[in-house]
RNA sequence: GGUGGGGUUCCCGAGUGGUCAAAGGGAACAGACUGUAAAUCUGUCGGCGACGCCUUCGAAGGUUCAAAUCCUUCCCCCACCA
């Protein structure tokens, strides 16, 4: 590629938005391409289209899908066109990457749900008008089979096969099924179909991205760029997160459960945790780091800023404090939360059950504060249940209602109930 | 297509006629400790108003007083050979 000259303020602004954008990258690929991708970009004044799949396997986004989100925002904010793809079909294929086994198909149905839900909440951190949003169906509904044919033709089995996932599945003896095999084949055609100059993915998603490349030039389009990030680790510390792992923070959800998830969350990954999922500038997060290194702050600070923070990202102003406040005064302090399920006397009586002679059992289960009246049964007996602050140990416990009382099951569960 | 090995409770994985609701580990949940962290220790870990009863060991049948274990058929997976 030839070397070209620009202009200082074209270098300035090049300068400025390789800082952004390489934030949290691990890799740029091709790297120098990119730069000079990225300089002509500014000087002609035409944004780069920069892509990422979503696929649709679940109903909610979670903070490692923010990863990838916030990236794109940094884009978009930088002037450049973002495209998002909602992989409607390649969500019925299922992504190989990083999977120890198939994945199980979900009905068309569900993904559309998905679908949906998804949508809004990109644009919880997306500027919409900004967007370019489609569907790969859109394309891919339409491929006859010969298409299809032609498609595979671009790829080889021994290229396929190279990489990671499916070379341990193949030593481990588990199945590998051929549609697999082209899932990075639909992801390449979206860039062809989208006139990606770059798309973002998480590292696992490396050889797609390049797959991509790939498919492109076969179908003679300029080859993207590739940008991958840094995979979220979950709240447990070990594991990426994911919805089916348990171990997430969905964006969608409510401010207390944001914030206790996050204090939940190994101190180790609480850097982490800002770079990736916030939007603190680069020199907090200098800060951040030097209070972590020399522990002159307990982490339980800076966990409950994180907490804070991720709330405000979501939600309304100030309700970040809020959640904090509540936390400590629900744990720290072990009193009531301020705002508990409440339940009458009547609603008793449609549950069948008698508010002169509750059977504690069947309270905590029907209320779902126990899957079924076995486990309420041991919770009572392991001492996880108690009734206005008096642990209840007998799992035979009747009591008469008068006035009002609280049940509290586990760490989290609580239950209020009046007589009218 | 042939041969051999398999499918066990959320996961891995023991169990080859009764002592099996099924070892062990992991996950999860609860308790203690704490910062709802980590680590550790303890308990629970199919259902049921419960020292008993009911349902579960790929599916359906069968043998037996008794089956996860034996037989038959079917479904699925893996390895090697072709």
């Amino acid at each position: 590629m030839v070397e070209q000259s620009y202009s200082p303020e074209v270098i300035r602004e090049y300068e400025k938005q390789w800082k952004i954008i390489s934030r949290g990258a691990v890799d740029i690929l091709p790297e120098g391409e990119f730069q000079e991708k990225l300089k002509k970009s500014i000087a002609e004044n035409k944004p780069l289209r920069v892509k990422q799949g979503f696929d649709p396997t679940s109903p909610d986004i979670h903070l490692g899908h923010t990863v990838g989100i916030r990236k794109l925002k940094q884009f978009q904010e930088l002037g450049h066109q973002v495209v998002l793809i909602v992989g409607d079909y390649t969500a019925m294929v299922g992504d190989p990457s990083g999977q120890s086994s198939t994945r199980p198909s979900l009905t068309y149905e569900d993904i559309m749900k998905n679908a949906e839900t998804y949508q809004q909440q990109f644009f919880k951190i997306l500027d919409k008008s900004k967007t370019e949003i489609c569907f790969n169906g859109e394309w891919f509904k339409k491929m006859d089979f010969t298409e299809i044919m032609h498609l595979a033709t671009k790829f080889t089995v021994a290229r396929m096969l190279e990489r990671d996932d499916f070379t341990k599945r193949m030593k481990a003896g588990t199945p590998i099924s051929i549609h697999e095999l082209f899932y990075p084949l639909m992801q390449g055609y979206d860039s062809v179909a989208m006139k990606a100059d770059l798309e973002l993915g998480a590292t696992e998603q490396t050889f797609n991205l390049l797959a991509g490349r790939t498919i492109q030039e076969a179908y003679g389009v300029e080859p993207q760029l590739v940008l991958t990030l840094p995979i979220l680790v979950g709240l447990d510390g070990e594991k990426k997160m994911s919805k089916s792992l348990g171990n997430y923070i969905g964006i969608d959800e409510p401010a207390r459960e944001i914030f206790g998830k996050a204090m939940s969350i190994p101190d180790d990954l609480i850097y982490t945790y800002f770079e990736l999922s916030t939007e603190i500038s680069l020199k907090k997060l200098e800060e951040l780091k030097a209070k972590l290194a020399d522990s002159s702050v307990n982490p339980m600070t800076l966990k409950k800023e994180l907490g804070v923070t991720l709330v405000d990202l979501y939600h309304p102003e100030g309700s970040g404090k809020a959640a904090q406040d509540e936390f400590e005064r629900v744990f720290s302090e072990k009193k009531l939360p301020d705002e508990i399920p409440e339940i009458t006397a009547e609603s008793l009586v449609q549950m069948e059950i008698d508010p002169k002679k509750i059977y504690l059992v069947h309270l905590i289960a029907k209320n779902k504060m126990a899957k079924s009246n076995s486990e309420a049964r041991k919770l009572i007996q392991a001492g996880g249940v108690s009734i206005d602050n008096e642990k209840i140990t007998d799992p035979n416990y009747e009591f008469a209602l008068s006035g009002e009382i609280i049940v509290k099951v586990g760490k989290r569960r609580y239950l209020k109930i009046k007589e009218k």
